[in-house]
DNA sequence: CGTCTATTTGAATGTACTCAAAAGCGGTGG
DNA sequence: CCACCGCTTTTGAGTACATTCAAATAGACG
């Protein structure tokens, strides 16, 4: 298991001692996910926090009808879980899909409790880790009650070039919440104008 | 200064001991806001942290042509800042106005970062506050994706139904990202069929 | 090479918006 | 106490943004 990447991650916003670092790394599963595969499925217990340390996952949700709602992508370096199920130990809304042949280093809810005792130091890692997901899903709700699809889509691929390499345009189009064939109409009109 | 519920807010989290109640409670600001005034302009620093002891607060911003959109409200027993400006320091991004007389507990940054550094249980109780705020942050952005204007003013009202005591209906489709005339026509359909 | 899914295209439709005007309501001053 | 003012809410007609449905085209993968 490499964790040289999380490691750094994680001094980004706390400096771990040697002993520190080693207790935190024997908490952590490593794991592994086909392209395709599901790490989560909706009803299932959410059990586990994710870093991706690479590939690329997706979180989605599915309502009444069927339709795919994406909540976010997780590239490498990012952290992903169906938060609210995770934390209150309930069936999880959303899927967690692995887009891209894709490892991770795993932390279960017992181990996740089990670190923020025994290193309290973390207590400030996940409050800076839940300050930034605020803060950038309130940003989301903001673009997402004024801007249109079409000023929604030039933001996105601006704010998350990298990820636009990565997904196809349906999951684009179902994080921005329209239809792909909107989406399409968008680019269209993007390629001519 | 009654800080009897602010005490009880922190105590759903975290256990304080008398000392370092005194300590906290020193380092909070008492301050009242008549209804119609603005704790928070757009661009100005924002500096605080808001505990809403009672009244009821509202967080919005404009867009360029002028159009509000609702952040959120903060009524009694909420917390209530412009976020991701009080905690990095930036010019605010939106304006937080009193829609009820209304009297808060202030924490300024300073003060912010010097209760963090001097009773670190308080890294706790601002993680699981900003676990609880990216969660409700991200239903709703799933809600904005998924449902109709309808929908969404239906669970508003189940969600929150002591905040349609204390707001207008133009607050309330701001906060929904519907036209004012649009939630009238809702309401004149549900209260037909 | 064939199959499956993603993407494009276009027509018809629906959801929500804009604009304008009337009605309702609360606060203020004479 | 009432009349007026400003703001909110309602109503309706016309419009724009985005969807649905269907079909054609393009790409990816075994």
């Amino acid at each position: 298991m490499d964790t040289a990447l999380l490691l750094k991650n994680i001094n980004r916003h706390i400096q771990l001692t040697a002993d520190e670092t080693e207790k935190f790394t024997a908490l952590l599963h490593y794991k592994t996910a086909a392209k395709k595969t599901c790490l989560l499925t909706e009803g299932q217990a959410c059990q586990t926090i994710s870093y991706v340390c690479s590939g690329a996952l997706r979180a989605y949700c599915l309502d009444k009808d069927g339709k795919e709602s994406t909540i976010m992508f997780a590239m490498a370096d990012w952290w992903v879980t169906d938060m609210f199920c995770f934390l209150n130990q309930q069936p999880a809304m959303m899927f967690i899909e692995a887009i891209e042949d894709s490892c991770m280093c795993e932390l279960s809810k017992t181990n996740f409790d089990l670190l923020l005792q025994r290193i309290p130091k973390f207590e400030k890692f996940f409050r800076v880790l839940m300050q930034n997901a605020y803060t950038r899903e309130q940003l989301r709700t903001i673009e997402n009650l004024t801007l249109t699809a079409e000023e929604r889509y030039n933001r996105f691929i601006n704010k998350y070039p990298q990820v636009i390499k990565q997904v196809t345009q349906k999951q684009i189009a179902s994080y921005l919440g329209i239809t792909p064939e909107f989406l399409s109409a968008i680019r269209r009109k993007k390629a001519l104008g």
